[in-house]
DNA sequence: GTCTATAGTATGATAGAC
DNA sequence: GTCTATCATACTATAGAC
């Protein structure tokens, strides 16, 4: 016999999480209260206790989430061998996946410093597995020849700010379109690391 | 004859303006309290009012004189003429000047969500000004062949994007001299325009 | 599972003494 | 010019009713 009322959990919780993703990308963690968010979502303050431990396990949820998940795409993406195949498949697949989460990629890069030193190295550790992906790529472009690169970190770091500077800008339904972009972005990043 | 002790106007308000700057660098505007800031300086909350209208104001004018400075600065030492020298001028000013001022830097592109919507405008006028130079600068040389850009207005942000980046990740005494980085930056700017 | 009520603390800003 | 004291409000988190 089936539940007529009573335990919303499977559909608050998730909402919850939502809201305050939302909140936290345009009023920044610090900004947003309990009370706002369970004023999104549509409860009171007390009941969002029901499913999160506290304020910062929301923040350190959504951030850890976000990155396994960026790390987890691109283990099932990644074409391996030639490390020019891999990097635009890379590029492709950065532009994208950060486009198709503007919220979660602004907290990651805008919130570390409200993170509790015990999750803020662990959110770090995740971002530089990414950035080592990255690296990885370069060095051994590099060893092949494939890629003039200087310092596979310092060509790395650039490449990254480069791409997920696309979010800063982009707006859906402008003069350009997604596809247009990473054309472009591929053009510049495969120029700057080429003889 | 000399006041001998009274009015500190002209040290302490400098010292409240460098003490919120780099606690709004460290913490974020909205989790930084005035009694934070006062207690940085050494004096109560309340005498804090003294030297600034309210925190949003404390904010508005690092952020405005901050952008001013970027401007002016580069007004200054812009050598005009051949777009590929005003570039690599641009790109070796940008990495240098940015990381000369990093707690302001970071304000500057982390807390455009805390200013009041007027303040967010004037500033957002600014950063369009400094973004319009270096489209400018790319769209002279897509002009005169200088650069195969395929689209001035991306590759200015695309570049913005890469030479600012250089702020999450370099650290002073490191691998790298800056006069390297610089180098390097400029190398991959230079290569991601042309044919 | 959600509510109301509340404890305990912190906030931005002002008034008035010195 | 700086202090102390204070107003009015907001905050996170918990307890207990339903």
């Amino acid at each position: 016999m089936a539940r007529k009322t009573g335990s919303h959990s499977e559909i608050t919780g998730p909402r919850v999480r939502a809201a305050a993703e939302r909140l936290f990308a345009r009023q920044g963690y610090a900004a947003v209260s309990m009370r706002k968010i369970a004023a999104e979502v549509g409860v009171q303050a007390g009941a969002l206790y029901l499913y999160t431990k506290d304020k910062q396990a929301l923040l350190f949820d959504m951030m850890d989430a976000h990155m396994v998940a960026l790390l987890d795409a691109w283990q099932e993406l990644d074409p391996g061998g030639d490390p020019m195949m891999r990097l635009e498949a890379l590029v492709r697949f950065h532009i994208r996946f950060h486009m198709e989460r503007q919220d979660a990629v602004f907290i990651a890069y805008m919130e570390l410093r409200n993170l509790t030193p015990d999750n803020y190295v662990a959110i770090t550790a995740r971002r530089k597995a990414y950035e080592q992906v990255v690296e990885g790529i370069l060095s051994d472009g590099k060893a092949s020849g494939a890629f003039a690169v200087e310092d596979a970190h310092l060509s790395a770091m650039a490449v990254i700010a480069m791409l997920t500077g696309v979010n800063t800008w982009y707006r859906e339904g402008g003069r350009l379109s997604l596809e247009r972009v990473e054309e472009i972005y591929w053009d510049m990043v495969r120029k700057s690391l080429v003889g």
